[in-house]
RNA sequence: GUGGCUGUAGUGUAUUCCGGCAGCAUGUGGGACUGUGGAUCCUUUGGACCGGGUUCAAAUCCCGGCAGCCGCC
């Protein structure tokens, strides 16, 4: 993969990410097909909504199906008929948010402040944060038990276990109970069955109620899997293992700390393979990167990661994410595309694109839709006060014979609201695909608008029509 | 026609025997949801078939209607 930016105002750009399925123009956003699909929608469907990229999951594709079956259909493209590019996750966040973080109700950025995780966690981090290659040897001892009592209300009995050593994460799936071990090489390897254009390094994702050593001691092992996951990634490259272009983004971790997060940036920006295989697939970047001009065969300095994400806990509110991004991105040089994983409101968009955020992945535009709430552009309502959205099921629909946005255009907006109301109310398949498609229809366009905006120097005018 | 059983939120039920603040589920109205969760959570609303009697007090006991179900003629 490629990327070059074509036009910048302030620190937001617009650029492109080649890739062997085609180009991404940037700022984007990438609707999330967890096991190969947009929940609801087509692929018919999203070409007409312009999507550029689809993030998908290995975490769930590993588990449902496995990625043998999907590599003998050709891969991710071959198998789901999506002929753009696709990104998948590492599956490192799922083994900590679904056996984890959605059992206290705790997501990236915490709203709320139940119990922490139990003390044998604390204690184990606490004895163990200042280790480094020490323990890589006998991992086993350096495990870390997440115990989750079961909260007040839940009806399932027993608490969920998430298991972390250096070796990796342990885990029961979900879907079938069975113990799961994730590693940094398994995920690689995964995702190079799976073949998708962009693949994540296989991280830790802190809670953001963690303390700051565990959160350090987590991100420095995360760092040893990063380095872990760019070696195996050129070995795999170098033997075809991996496709062809593959790019590989490290995750900047370090949770709400900065001091831990310009750690995180400057190890994760600053890494290189050392597997030492120097091929002619590996010459270009590390020439380019390093400005060297060593004759054939010689090796200035080997690749680092093909682009950045920044990952994990962003703290406890809005003005924590905005601080993690401005601690962030400064490390992070121009020349590297810079995904923000997981985020997508309207508000975090504006101002995660305005410090140079490239891409975002976000699940909710898709499944705010599947819970009847229909995103607002400015001219039909939208605020940051209402969120930018209105919810379907409101009584005050329920006659109106109008569509939620007559100049929005797409199917959802051709039928009225007291229809729609009527569907969701009735849980009607039909309801899901079109109110699916008018929330990525708003966040896709406003992808559009901002990119328009930058490269006519004017993005903070669009900001103002948006956020007033 | 006759005997028995049963009538409790929009729906399904608990309490009835032995009278003492009518509970639960679902639905309704409002809210939450950020590397997926058609899930889940919070909150609000809403009820003793009708009429009479006994009692300090009736969903509960008694009488009469009405309705439904089952059996018999």
């Amino acid at each position: 993969m490629d990327f070059s930016i074509t036009a910048k105002d302030g620190s937001a750009r617009v650029g492109s990410i080649s890739t062997a399925h085609g180009d991404i123009q940037t700022p984007a956003f990438m609707p999330v097909a967890t096991a190969g699909a947009v929940k609801a929608l087509g692929m018919d469907d999203m070409e007409a909504l312009h999507a550029q990229i689809l993030m998908a999951n290995t975490f769930h594709l590993h588990l449902k199906i496995g990625e043998q079956l999907v590599g003998a259909h050709g891969g991710l493209h071959g198998f789901s008929s999506w002929h753009r590019p696709f990104m998948t996750d590492s599956g490192g966040f799922q083994a900590f948010s679904l056996g984890f973080g959605m059992e206290h109700g705790v997501g990236k950025i915490a709203s709320i402040f139940p119990d922490e995780v139990t003390g044998e966690r604390r204690e184990q981090g606490k004895a163990g944060g200042d280790e480094g290659e020490a323990h890589r040897a006998d991992g086993g001892d350096q495990t870390h038990t997440i115990v989750l009592p079961p909260g007040p209300q839940r009806k399932r009995p027993e608490p969920k276990l998430a298991r972390v050593t250096e070796e990796g994460v342990r885990f029961r799936s979900p879907f079938d109970g069975r113990w799961v071990l994730l590693t940094p090489e398994e995920s690689m390897r995964i995702q190079h069955t799976l073949g998708a254009d962009l693949i994540l390094a296989f991280d830790e994702c802190t809670s953001p109620l963690s303390d700051k050593d565990y959160t350090a001691t987590a991100m420095r092992r995360t760092h040893r899997w990063a380095q872990q996951c760019l070696d195996a990634h050129h070995q795999a490259l170098a033997s075809g293992l991996a496709p062809d272009g593959q790019g590989l983004y490290g995750i900047v971790q370090g949770g709400a700390y900065e001091d831990l997060r310009r750690e995180s940036a400057k190890a994760i920006v600053g890494m290189r393979t050392q597997n030492g295989i120097a091929t002619d697939a590996l010459k270009g970047k590390g020439m380019k990167e390093e400005g060297c001009s060593g004759g054939a065969g010689t090796m200035c300095v080997p690749p680092g990661f093909d682009g950045i994400a920044i990952g994990g806990s962003l703290g406890k509110s809005k003005q924590d994410m905005l601080a993690v991004l401005d601690w962030t991105i400064p490390l992070v040089p121009d020349e590297l595309p810079r995904h923000l994983l997981g985020i997508g409101t309207v508000e975090d968009i504006f101002w995660s694109v305005s410090r140079g955020i490239d891409t975002f992945d976000c699940v909710m535009p898709t499944r705010i839709a599947r819970s009847g709430h229909l995103l607002l552009h400015p001219r039909a309502g939208g605020t940051p006060r209402n969120k930018f959205r209105t919810s379907v099921k409101l009584a005050r629909w329920k006659a109106s014979t109008q569509p939620l946005d007559s100049h929005c255009g797409c199917q959802c907006c051709r039928h009225s609201m007291g229809f729609l109301r009527h569907l969701f109310m009735s849980k009607e398949l039909l309801y899901y695909r079109l109110a699916s498609i008018h929330n990525l229809t708003v966040i896709l366009g406003l992808m559009s608008e901002i990119r328009d905006a930058i490269s006519r120097g004017r993005l903070l005018e669009l900001k103002t029509e948006w956020m007033g």
